[in-house]
DNA sequence: CGCGCGATTGACGCCCGTCAACTGGGGTGG
DNA sequence: CCACCCCAGTTGACGGGCGTCAATCGCGCG
């Protein structure tokens, strides 16, 4: 056994649903771990998916670079999420690289383990599928936001999701578990900085967010699920 | 067996892969088909997703429909490609609509079936892992493309693909094989019909293309392949 | 031949990307 | 312990890409 982790917390991974305690034991003697220091590379884009990771603590962050060196953010990875399982099931490299934001500790399996484990425990087959499937569905959300909302209402529902998904709460609101840039939220909604920077700003004067360096506290979710959602997005001519 | 259709045509089918002839007959033996009308769905978006389909003949188009009726087009479905398959696996509705552009010819199989299928022919399974994984990365492209691209060079990507994956060779350059409308490319871009006509009579005046109502043709797919990638997107101020 | 839907084209201006300059706070090295 | 520096953030100015409105055209079908 690992030290530190008891085989029930993997209940947790969405892959390892619905195992009892027995396999949860043995997928847990397969693998393999791994800590990161804050800002290294778990794995590069490109590179051929052999790696299975979960995240034990700390958080990563996976984005997709460009020819020409502009980075789009896929997605953040926390405690107890999966990283690659689409890459090492589809066979190709991976879609993206994916960095430490803090200190990590990870658990690994490579491609051939998890083959055998899912011939082992079928019920892990499932569970890739339907996690793989509920992914892609997510995708194609976000897919449909960038394609037909406003900037601002983009920002909006990303930040929301991120709050509410990786959120813990304070006695102010909910904070984003993890530092995290205006550069970084833009990467996620197709925007710049600046325009992220000028958002977070109005935000701040209606009193919906608090922000600071690398850090983001939710006063009002609520309020963030209702912007943008007012008018409609054509005010071009007077009359 | 289905009048007019051979167990091996099923092997085009990615679901259906390097599977022997007995298989793909048992497959066939299961499976229901349906005529559909040009025009009519063939599943609404948020169904309960029950049945996966194959197209034997026809062209169908996915698209999903946002609050305000704005519709995004996730992609036009062939001979022997699927459809609903990602639903299914993944035990929730259908992420869109599937609409007949031509009158279609359809096999269907229920969800029961493919699970029993699945559990008799486990090459099944991993086909479907691998057919949605990749999936899944060619939505990460496009939403890449979206992020950080231009209309007209996302047009012509998108013109492009439609036009090798799906394209008639014909006398003057690769045709779309089904009618398709500026409305169409627009909601597959995330961009206006006014504009994509805009850059079709463009690309017209530069012989790269040859298009008319609901018809578009590929003269050159190379010079598609260089567009907007010439300079650098900023160009706003003199010096 | 008439009707309707898809396409075309011009005018207008807003959203937001781009450039530029400045501020501030936290970590590091002396 | 202080000073420096660098990185993240802020804010203003500017203008271009493209969305929006409006009007017209024309192919194809009934």
């Amino acid at each position: 056994m690992r030290p530190g982790i008891d085989p029930q917390q993997l209940a947790a991974v969405s892959l390892f649903q619905g195992l009892d305690r027995a396999a949860l034991g043995n997928v847990l003697q397969w693998a393999a771990t791994r800590k990161v220091r804050a800002g290294e590379a778990i794995f590069e884009q490109a590179d051929p998916a052999e790696t299975i990771f979960v995240m034990v603590s700390g958080h990563a962050r996976v984005a997709k670079v460009g020819s020409d060196g502009e980075e789009t953010v896929m997605g953040f990875i926390g405690p107890w999420e999966m990283m690659g399982c689409v890459a090492v099931c589809g066979g190709t490299g991976y879609p993206g690289t994916a960095a430490a934001i803090e200190d990590c500790r990870l658990l690994a399996w490579s491609r051939a383990t998890i083959d055998r484990l899912m011939d082992d425990h079928p019920r892990i087959a499932k569970n890739a599928l339907a996690t793989i499937a509920g992914r892609l569905q997510s995708l194609q959300t976000r897919l449909h936001e960038l394609s037909n909302e406003r900037v601002e209402r983009r920002v909006a529902h990303a930040l929301r999701r991120l709050a509410l998904s990786m959120g813990r709460e304070t006695e102010t609101g909910r904070e984003i578990a993890f530092p995290i840039s205006r550069q970084d939220l833009a990467e996620m909604t197709g925007t710049t900085l600046h325009t992220v920077s000028r958002i977070l700003a109005a935000w701040h004067q209606q009193g919906i967010v608090e922000s600071g360096r690398q850090r983001i506290v939710v006063r009002d979710p609520d309020a963030l699920a209702r912007i943008g959602g007012g008018g409609p997005q054509g005010g071009s001519h007077p009359a």
